[in-house]
DNA sequence: GCATTTTTTGCCCGTTCTTGCAAGAAAAGT
DNA sequence: ACTTTTCTTGCAAGAACGGGCAAAAAATGC
């Protein structure tokens, strides 16, 4: 393989993704990793990428178009929370991951390395989970929702069925100690019950917003959240509501 | 054999591949590497094409066509096959869309005042559907394959089995007269057969690579192929093969 | 037909390019 | 403060390159 070919594969996946890494490529290319890191310092002097540890990334005109996915609210916030929700993860172990803007920075959040089987009914979730080689990815198909960004409908129930998971990360909800974990949506709530019910724990990462809120559709009751990912500034009365509900409480 | 003879053959190659190896070139030829290269440098020295460390590759304005074979020529080509193969959409239709960046392109090209039911096991094609508005997506779940950007399995089967559709768009494929459509992959063959068997008519749009070339599983037969898009540059004598076979011929 | 010239080709050799390895520096994580 | 990962630098082996040279082949002139 030409060093050009290289170095058009890089810009290649510079297109599409916004980011290469180092050990990945040279994995990809059959050659060292040191090869690479010349590539990548040849591409960066041209001016066409721009180099950051492990990797590189597009450079600022076109990064613009392709890295910036940002939900405009709160993103430090939810990439925070997403980050401390990563680290309850165990290797080997499967989840399930709903819809949600927070569990999508939980997609992006989950280290490279760490194997996983992943069941999801939200294409961004999915289509971040792509980009990592370790994890085995089960798509939950069905009816697609343009205002979730996930699928439900009955095919997806029975998807979720067959299924089985250690954790739940359940996004996209209101939580409030009384009601307890409540949805937006009649047929999204459906698919969060079946979630629910097919694995061992529930793990739910949450902006301050959305604590003692309650949305119309109910999923579970309080006492069914194991994990819960909260904010520092998080009020400490409904914390140690949940808390007394059975909640392991984690400050992001 | 002549000069001008290698001098035309490596520019075929160049056209075809996007690059070639002098070493390899010099036994094709059964001449000596230095002669090869002797003949790259005029070449390059005329601008057909640059000389690379261990061969060349096709010269830049010729090069965005042909050295990432995905990217560029892939995207331009593939743009117009998708913009020729959305022009057989009636309003009102429901669709299969499998996999392959044709289909994707298809899915980016699909105008956004028409309304369709789009069944999809490809993210690629499903997230590009997300964009419009009056289509109903329904994603088709399963094992998701990183290679094919695909989902397949019993699942995706099962959901298969559940619809039919207008159209069924087959991409990534091997097109041959006589061994008809094949795929790469055992699982994803499945899939179009399921796909195939329930929808009314089968689309296949493809660039000339795909023409005449056949993969290891088989899907269908030739005569199973209701519309075929093809480049302008498609070989005439291959197209009328497709022809015979039932197969209604649209140029891009 | 024969000699001469021109072109093409293969070989040799010093030079340049690329690559992987090793060692030390720098950065990120704990 | 420590460990781990990544980065840079220098170096050496191997591959590829260009120029020079001579033999072979083809074209040309006599």
């Amino acid at each position: 393989m030409f060093t050009e070919e290289r170095h058009q594969l890089i810009r290649d996946q510079l297109g599409a993704h916004g980011k290469v890494l180092a050990g990945e490529l040279a994995s990809r290319f059959g050659v060292s990793e040191d090869t690479v890191r010349r590539d990548l310092r040849e591409l960066a002097k041209a001016g066409q990428l721009r180099r950051v540890y492990g990797g590189a990334v597009a450079s600022a005109p076109f990064a613009a178009a392709t890295l910036s996915q940002r939900s405009r609210h709160a993103v430090e916030e939810k990439t925070r929370l997403a980050k401390a929700a990563a680290g309850l993860l165990v290797a080997g172990q499967s989840l399930f991951i709903d819809g949600g803007t927070t569990n999508e920075a939980l997609a992006r959040a989950i280290p490279r390395d760490i194997q996983l089987t992943v069941a999801t009914n939200s294409l961004g979730v999915a289509s971040a989970l792509t980009d990592l080689p370790l994890v085995e990815l089960i798509v939950l198909g069905g009816r697609y929702v343009p205002d979730l960004g996930t699928c439900v409908g009955a095919d997806t129930l029975a998807a979720v069925a067959q299924l089985g998971a250690d954790l739940f990360f359940l996004g996209s909800c209101g939580l409030d100690v009384s009601r307890g974990i409540t949805a937006f949506d009649s047929a999204e709530a459906e698919v969060k019950r079946a979630m629910a019910k097919n694995s061992a724990g529930i793990v739910i990462a949450v902006t301050n917003d959305k604590l003692a809120t309650a949305a119309p559709y109910r999923v579970a009751g309080a006492d069914a959240i194991r994990h819960l990912v909260v904010e520092k500034t998080a009020p400490a009365a409904t914390l140690a509501d949940f808390q007394s509900q059975g909640a392991q409480i984690h400050f992001a």
